[in-house]
DNA sequence: TACACGATTTACT
DNA sequence: GTAAATCGTGTAT
């Protein structure tokens, strides 16, 4: 069933891997409904020399332990008090790196998720705390490995021309310094996908 | 214990 | 364009 494996994840190179997830279709099973999206825009999170890392620094907390499980692990958390978002975890253990997934294109269960959102069209799931919305993602979620019946991904051969990845610095990571320059974000060019937060 | 703030979204001026 | 919503987490007392 395409269900793509763990072996994935554990890629020592974040930015290839953040890249490659565009075009592959998330999964989840949560209160007994099927739902799923097309990713189309990811943000790289490279570990302990990433200032705008969790785990910079090679800090562990409660928190940031999730991210030092081996690559396939899903790294969920809460922020501004209200929002959640979804990140998968890659390289091997002890190596904190991350991917945050901040845009998909629903695609299973598209009534669920506008009911979980209370919204239509494309503000669905167009940034990271609203795809959690719309696929009822919670703390529940965290640190779980991917491969389960839970979260998944699932490859169905779909990706994007390389002329249709926008590649640019990452949002909302101003408290990074230099770092928050970094060209760490990947985005799809998706007719059917506007990202909330436009590149420029 | 206390406090400042966030890998955001939404509503409102 | 700006501001409010809202609380777990991290770090300092």
């Amino acid at each position: 069933m395409n269900k793509i494996p763990l072996s994935f994840y554990e890629n020592k190179d974040v930015l290839a891997v953040a890249q490659s997830l565009l075009g592959k279709s998330i999964y989840t099973m949560i209160d007994d409904v099927l739902t799923a999206g097309i990713i189309t825009e990811t943000e790289a999170y490279a570990g302990k020399t990433d200032k705008a890392s969790h785990a910079y620094g090679g800090r562990r907390t409660k928190r940031t332990e999730t991210m030092y499980m081996p690559g396939g692990t899903s790294y969920v958390y809460f922020t501004y008090g209200m929002h959640h978002l979804f990140n998968i975890v890659t390289s091997v253990k002890d190596d904190p790196q991350a991917i945050l997934i901040r845009g998909i294109i629903p695609s299973k269960g598209i009534d669920i998720q506008k009911k979980r959102r209370r919204q239509n069209g494309n503000h669905l799931a167009n940034g990271p705390a609203k795809l959690c919305q719309a696929l009822g993602i919670t703390l529940k979620q965290n640190c779980i490995p991917l491969s389960g019946e839970i979260v998944w991904l699932q490859d169905f051969g779909e990706k994007p021309k390389q002329k249709d990845i926008i590649i640019c610095p990452r949002v909302g990571v101003d408290y990074a310094g230099e770092d928050a320059l970094l060209p760490y974000r990947f985005i799809w060019n998706h007719p059917d996908y506007k990202s909330a937060k436009k590149p420029q």
